[in-house]
DNA sequence: CTGAAAGCGCTAACAA
DNA sequence: TTGTTAGCGCTTTCAG
């Protein structure tokens, strides 16, 4: 027992090993990264000597030599409240990262930007190769400087706002031009739409395509009502009153801009026991939505792939791409269930 | 512009930052790490370097050379399939641990023992300072080296399985025992158990509850159907089979022992129509569960406060605690919404 | 095939 | 109040 070999409180090092199996700590070093000529009764010694001390080199130390800063760790940040849709990006970028023996650093955005900046500062301090914004709905231009020193940053489900970096998201705009019509080619003439804030982009892309359904279809924009900064709770009160009003005057079908959304506005809809004669559409799905009744139609996204394809940019730039910064938008799908297909009632 | 401050392939160091702000390096370190004894002008001057080049302490270097091995990072490993219950542990440890200035690296364990070993390997080659298992079903002896070493070890929503760590989950069993009791207590003699693997600890509670409410009711044996190894699918099919044999012969209540294992069970219910004639309560809850109708009954856990209380006792550990393992349990509750209060059809 | 020396970015211990 | 030296665990470079 040479060094610190037998110490609780630290882990061995590479001299520990080198030590007990008698060679220098290059040996070690050698066998640990595989590399040639290294005889096999050394490599034989040497790797009895790690399993007897429960070695494990440690990255860090041996990254600072290297000099090239890669941790093999990327960063996640996930924006949006904990939902199932940033659930699946995180394990499918967890997956993807796995495979390239990358860890993810997972942390969870506030929207308090003093404390999500030190979040960020964190990861950063911590060498991270790559960044991925998951729904991220402020700017982050202090990203820059750590942009050209080759961190790779991609943001799914959210625009870059700016920066050159990669982008991953669902075709907001079309989704919702196409649920919308789906509702106007029933029939409906009255019409309400509940989105999140508009300011996050893929809210403000749903916004514009649901308005320029609208619009094509030549409905006066009286027929509309259209509320903003709507969450699961605000929803249901919005849509109690919507469906208070005089039948004549209230919308016939309801446009959610999220699932939280859609969740508030069908629970409204129960108290009245509306929920089979007002229509609604859900832009993104949730579990159990089709196990109402009705079901609830929704412009279905598809997570996995935005977190895969998010994570396979990342590593794409990490591993030196310098291609011009890609944006990849991908298609929805409305899948009907019920909800969406009810008819105007009058 | 001094060493490589402009060398847009990598960070800068304390060096550059002493070079531009003409003081030594450990001048830099004083005001990084907020230490006394640094004239304010000094400080002035460094800190504009440490803005200028947009310097950011490399922590694991840090560590290094102090030696600690505390990197400030948790390692998390989630082991069931993604479910809003262990996303909520996720994100209540995520919250803890940035009050601690410590950041989680998040991986899912998949099972295959080789896969999620290098994942362990992974982070504790990364010097993570503790780690939490959600939901691990194999054992884990390989840690105990580690532990020795000082690594805190907290298993949530899962047993230690003899190593010598901290544990926090619900009362799996008096869950159970109440839940089934209900069902007893509305006259029902005819049930059927729905239970997950059983060799993970928690679903085996959930078990050894159910049948132990139903042996104090002095309900004979031939009365229920057992059944483990349910996902959702296979408890569809199941289900299925049970509720069409002869109405005399099956069960007029379901004892669902996870949510997902819920689903299959409602789907199968909702198919025959039986959704408001048999009786289904489910151990833990899920999304929407409260807007099926009926409602589902459900034994509801607590994942914010396991994933709070595991993420506090691991860091008690990282900051020198050293008492005896602490073994938590968590009280559930049983929320009755309609589905679990439905009496026996005949 | 193997080893010795130097140094990655940082800070502890000591000096000035 | 500031600077110097040494060394954390590892790998590079170069020499055996």
């Amino acid at each position: 027992m040479t060094q610190n070999s037998g110490n609780a409180n630290s882990h061995p090092t590479i001299k520990d090993v080198a030590a007990l199996a008698q060679v220098a700590p290059k040996t070690v070093s050698r066998v640990i990264n595989e590399e040639p000529y290294v005889s096999s009764t050394t490599k034989e010694r040497v790797l009895s000597a790690i399993k007897e001390l429960h070695y494990r080199p440690d990255v860090h130390a041996a990254d600072l030599k290297r000099g090239k800063s890669s941790s093999r760790t990327l960063g996640v940040l996930l924006g949006a409240r904990p939902n199932p849709f940033s659930s699946s990006v995180h394990w499918s970028i967890d997956s993807v990262a796995v495979q390239h023996s990358s860890l993810v650093l997972a942390s969870a955005l506030t929207g308090n930007q003093d404390r999500d900046s030190k979040t960020v500062d964190e990861m950063l301090s911590r060498r991270i190769d790559g960044l991925i914004l998951v729904t991220a709905a402020s700017s982050q231009d202090y990203l820059i400087p750590e942009m050209r020193r080759g961190l790779a940053v991609v943001f799914a489900d959210s625009t870059s706002m700016g920066l050159p970096s990669d982008t991953v998201m669902s075709d907001n705009y079309a989704g919702a031009i196409n649920g919308t019509r789906a509702l106007l080619s029933i029939g409906h003439r009255n019409m309400a739409y509940l989105g999140a804030k508009k300011n996050v982009y893929t809210v403000s892309q749903r916004r514009k395509g649901f308005l320029a359904a609208v619009k094509e279809s030549s409905l006066p924009m009286g027929n509309i009502d259209l509320v903003d900064d709507m969450d699961e709770c605000k929803a249901y009160t919005v849509t109690c009153r919507l469906i208070d009003r005089a039948r004549t005057k209230r919308p016939t079908a309801i446009f959610a801009g999220q699932n939280l959304i859609a969740r508030g506005v069908i629970r409204a809809l129960r108290t009245r026991g509306l929920e089979k004669s007002i229509a609604i559409i859900s832009f993104d799905d949730a579990d159990m939505f089709d196990m109402l009744d009705p079901g609830i139609t929704v412009i279905k996204q598809n997570p996995e792939n935005i977190g895969r394809i998010a994570a396979n940019m990342a590593f794409e730039r990490i591993n030196g791409l310098t291609a011009e910064p890609r944006h990849i938008l991908l298609p929805t799908e409305l899948i009907p269930r019920g909800s969406g297909e009810i008819p105007p009632s009058q």
